[in-house]
DNA sequence: AGCCAGGCCAAGC
DNA sequence: GCTTGGCATGGC
């Protein structure tokens, strides 16, 4: 289905590269993308950027800190981004797991409680440059109201209806998921600003 | 003032 | 196997 891969052609030409996971000023990325990653579960990003902000300058922003730390701390700082008790469990069993291991595969992640498929992806493929396409309730919504795939379609399926679909490429995966959010929270909405669409090949749309 | 946000898990059919 | 409720804050 190459209307997919139109579809990510025409949000690069709007929109142009996302560079997402912005890192902070000295910061180590791996750590930053994966703490975002925890972090931004069901939650805005203004909401994580405060907890990010909390946890440099408690100079916690990697995973040594982030073992060590009592939990009861770490839940303050990362209170902002809400979700906070099994957050800062999630936080400290994942950054274990980055110390103490090498390469981490995607069923390493898995294994962490509080870690699903969708935050999984996000680390492997915007920390770990590897390519898992990460799909969510944006891309969803967006192929579905494109009459594209049914409305109870699993991640499993979703991603592999994607990525069966686009070149298997890094950089593309990575934008072509910052494109589908930037898209959806500007147009493809809870209530469709359809008016607004650019989109040529949105020729299902739900008003 | 409610609804929503870059989900996940455990419990109950 | 699929559905549901709980988790929590901040912005609009």
């Amino acid at each position: 289905m190459m209307l997919i891969f139109q579809v990510y052609k025409e949000l690069l030409k709007y929109y142009g590269y996302q560079n997402w996971w912005p890192v902070h000023e000295g910061q180590n990325r791996i750590v930053e993308v994966s703490v975002g990653a925890v972090l931004t579960q069901n939650t805005s990003w203004s909401n994580v950027e405060k907890s990010l902000e909390n946890l440099i300058s408690a100079n916690c922003l990697n995973f040594e800190c982030l073992v060590d730390i009592d939990l009861e701390v770490l839940k303050n700082l990362i209170k902002p981004s809400g979700f906070y008790n099994q957050k800062a469990k999630t936080l400290k069993e994942l950054s274990k797991l980055f110390l103490s291991k090498e390469n981490i595969e995607r069923e390493d992640l898995l294994a962490v409680k509080g870690i699903g498929k969708e935050t999984a992806d996000s680390i492997l493929l915007y920390a770990l440059d590897k390519p898992y396409f990460v799909t969510d309730s944006y891309t969803k919504r967006l192929f579905y109201r494109m009459g594209f795939i049914k409305e109870k379609i699993s991640y499993d399926e979703l991603q592999s209806f994607i990525t069966e679909s686009i070149p298997k490429d890094i950089d593309i995966y990575k934008e072509f998921h910052a494109l589908i959010v930037k898209y959806c929270k500007e147009l493809c909405t809870k209530k469709p600003k359809c008016g607004g669409c650019f989109l040529s090949c949105n020729f299902k749309k739900v008003v």
